[in-house]
DNA sequence: CTGTTAGCGCTTTCAT
DNA sequence: ATGAAAGCGCTAACAG
């Protein structure tokens, strides 16, 4: 076979094909300016015949585009944030833009190495997905970014919009659905890092207790890193020093996951020892055997919301800088029904579905 | 706030600023060519202090270089492929190629627009997970790449290399397992599409269950297409109406949890009335929840190989174009143990829950 | 409606 | 050890 792979079809050679001048070539590639019928159906066969693709490269060169928009987010294995990145696909290919995925695996030096990927190549736009670096660092990197949404971040001057999820909310509606089913005994399970995200829960914790006249000990706030294994064996540990505890907030589905799988280790049986709730609402929660009660975040419309904001900033388009969104309570086995004086409750959810499967 | 982010810094800036050439500024930033030792820190320092980053669109113009490797995925939601896919970008990673992921959602539409965003960037290389068009496109296509590893594809001349799970012997593993457990009414349920790599796993069963002497009817291979909701109404339906049926091979993980929920809904106890038993290992199926017997394939292997392909051929090294991987036999609750004389058998393989999660 | 010219930011000869 | 000039493939501006 032979290599003449090497040089490729370019604008040049359509135009000498053709007869034209590049710049008409371009004209028809674009579909802008005033081509005649016929010069644009010449120059289309040739194309074809030729297999002409115009190089990227050279288009983001000269017109300081890329078509291009970044996503950066922590964990690609947890399954939250495909779901998010799949609306974000959905609505960026709606206009050509096509999506560059990061994960950074909450590890700094991948996070820079994203966002200087990006940068270099000139994405269009960025969506982040809670960054872990500093905000100063955080604010530089922003600044040579031609547009940024963040999620679930702060107010942030750098920022082009930002959406947040309402994790206060979203927390005192958890706390008030365990004392609901009769639960005094809390704990709250999360990541160690103190983000602004998971702050927000805390205070909303620590309220909604508060006014529930209970209140969670400093050492039921029990906190490990990353890895679900991590997670599993601290769960464990926990529960078997404390039990006493009989409801459990964790920051985030796969978290109450992880303890769900330490309680059935130890033979506690849930709900009816221990209630759990998480936050997302991924797709797996929702199978008869996790079951998991969950404070459902609005994937999709984050997605969606994310790259129209994007969109309406490069259109110019004036839209608001920040977009809170709500969190809705998902009832399942994993704490029980509300006790209104003995009453049953509310039927499950319904199962959501609909992820496809290859 | 002044917008002024337009211009950036150039090479040229740096050069007029050290008092040097650009070439000089550009021996400096890829390290290569001999710059005396003065003349680079002063550049260095310049370019520190103007923060000048080079335009990736420019220096993938003129080298025909971009530094990136694309991986195409059916589904970014099946856990499967970003296990993978983390193995992939790490690998890459350690020689500075950036990845960028396209997940297809199975969809030939999509397919076709990530090879095209690849081929009109200059990826420097492709890692495909079965691609779905149709052979004489792809081969087209993939003669317009750089290079392309196939990851369960049949041998292909347009591809710089294949990766192939034995699924064939996967899937006699499987039948193997259910009769050894004493199981004889066996199905298998799969996606509708007739892809090498699902007709494997078909090939497999049938020569298996000959050989064991029983025999799937043709109404007990279950298909059914892409989502979870459409597997779990479909095995729910067949499952209804076949109830001899005590062994179910399910064409991947996800296939088999949507099984397990039919058969829950239907109260049919795991494994006791029927077993299930899976491909992939995703983690999922270790959740003691789950716990599904699976045949593990060796995902961060396959990751690892597939650019380690790519870079011997980036190299000029030769190496094998093919390379055949095997799965492995994952014992959980799902299925019975082999009843050997009513002996009880090995203890099952540990649990990995080495994922992370934000 | 179409062509010419110049230049995007970088690297690669080839000199010096 | 460093620089000058040319050009990668494309498009914007300006002619015609």
């Amino acid at each position: 076979m032979v290599r003449r792979n090497q040089t490729r079809v370019t604008i040049i050679d359509v135009a000498r094909e053709a007869n034209v001048s590049p710049k008409t070539v371009s004209r028809v590639m674009r579909g802008d300016g005033y081509v005649s019928e016929q010069t644009r159906q010449k120059i289309q066969s040739v194309i074809k015949r030729l297999g002409y693709r115009p190089n990227r490269a050279a288009q983001s060169l000269v017109s300081d585009r890329s078509g291009v928009i970044g996503v950066v987010i922590p964990d690609i294995n947890n399954p939250f944030f495909p779901e998010v990145v799949r609306a974000i696909e959905d609505t960026a290919l709606e206009r050509d833009y096509n999506v560059l995925l990061f994960s950074t695996e909450a590890r700094l030096d991948r996070e820079r190495a994203a966002y200087q990927f990006l940068e270099d190549n000139r994405a269009d736009g960025i969506i982040s997905y809670f960054p872990f670096l500093p905000d100063s660092e955080l604010a530089t990197i922003l600044s040579r970014q031609k547009a940024t949404i963040l999620v679930d971040h702060v107010p942030f001057e750098a920022a082009t919009g930002i959406i947040r999820v309402d994790f206060y909310d979203a927390a005192v509606q958890a706390v008030n659905a365990l004392v609901a089913a009769g639960r005094r005994n809390l704990c709250y399970f999360s990541p160690t890092e103190s983000y602004y995200t998971f702050t927000e829960r805390i205070r909303g914790i620590e309220d909604a207790t508060a006014l529930a006249n209970i209140s969670i000990l400093p050492e039921h706030f029990w906190a490990c890193g990353g890895s679900i294994e991590d997670r599993f064996q601290v769960a464990r540990a926990k529960l078997l020093e404390n039990p006493d505890i009989d409801g459990m907030i964790c920051f985030n589905d796969v978290t109450a996951i992880a303890a769900m799988e330490a309680c059935d280790d130890l033979h506690i049986p849930i709900p009816e020892q221990v209630a759990i709730i998480g936050f997302d609402d991924i797709q797996l929660s929702g199978l008869s055997r996790i079951s998991l009660t969950t404070l459902r975040v609005p994937k999709a419309e984050i997605g969606v919301k994310a790259v129209q904001m994007l969109f309406d900033h490069m259109d110019g388009v004036d839209s608001p800088r920040e977009i809170i969104m709500k969190t809705e309570l998902i009832q399942r086995r994993s704490s029980p029904p509300p006790q209104v004086g003995g009453q049953a409750m509310s039927p499950p959810k319904p199962v959501r579905r609909d992820i496809r499967s290859i």
